[in-house]
DNA sequence: TTGCAAAATGTAATAAAGTGTCATATTATG
DNA sequence: CATAATATGACACTTTATTACATTTTGCAA
């Protein structure tokens, strides 16, 4: 099954001019030797391990042979997908391509979050409105399962 | 439900200056190793041992990663989550954003209950607020059922 | 190619947040 | 009542985020 590093939290922090962002710290340990950042579902970004990165691209890679669907998703993943590094401060720069997919800008602020086994990055305008919807569904589900 | 841990009482606590709250000494040994704090139920946290976390959240990151509603389940309880553990003086860190969820505020007095395998945090003032609906309600079942 | 402007990268200083520990006051316990 | 345990607040210290600015690289046009 899943062995994974599970990312939690939610961090508030702020993009510089130069459209860099600091990764939080309790994260950084996990993406040291290189991570990928992809386009995410509704206009998130992502932080792949290098791990999970090839375990992804690898099933997608492998679909793409199939048919036409297919292979526009690979396409975008792939276009939209960068391996990055961080500096020693903890640094990475967003490119231009993603920031304008994840509506951030530069000197705005950003929220990262864990989210199990990948790490989201999201203008905070757009993560209150997620969290908003997401804090539903999961209350939902508390409802149905017991939970709690 | 398994056989575990219990947890009982309710102890009157305060949050420091930085935001730290300390864990009634009775429930310190069973955290020891680590315990992760999550949202709860009417603006609760909860403080979950590492084996009931491992449950909750291992069913979550199970759920398929197509489905939008699961995604939204994992982002809520995931970015609402984080691992903590104790200081030698037997204090947590609330984060921020557990902290603004709960109502809590640095220097305020806080309600920690036993509630059977989880602990709970309070703002005493949302505390006394959830009480006295309880006893309303428990007042209206005995009513309905002739309650002696 | 050369020079320029823009973007990217690196580094350092400062401010803010987080962590650890201890002294004291308070509460619980025998 | 005496003793032990615990909560609190204070403080020092460490780590992290932010800001600012210096340096390097890149793309483009002269």
């Amino acid at each position: 099954m899943k062995g994974g590093i599970v990312f939690l939290g939610e961090y508030k922090h702020t993009m510089d001019e130069k459209g860099r962002i600091v990764i939080p710290s309790r994260f950084r340990d996990e993406l040291k030797q290189g991570c990928v950042v992809t386009k995410g579902q509704d206009n998130c970004l992502q932080i792949l391990t290098n791990k999970s990165w090839k375990e992804e691209a690898g099933s997608v890679a492998a679909l793409s042979k199939t048919n036409k669907t297919s292979r526009q998703i690979a396409r975008s993943l792939f276009s939209g997908a960068i391996d990055v590094s961080l500096d020693s401060a903890g640094k990475i720069l967003i490119p231009e391509n993603l920031r304008v997919y994840s509506f951030i800008k530069s000197g705005e602020s950003i929220t990262i979050t864990g989210s199990g086994s990948v790490i989201e990055i999201w203008s905070t305008k757009q993560w209150k409105k997620v969290q908003l919807e997401a804090d539903k569904a999961f209350a939902n589900l508390n409802e149905l399962t017991g939970g709690s």
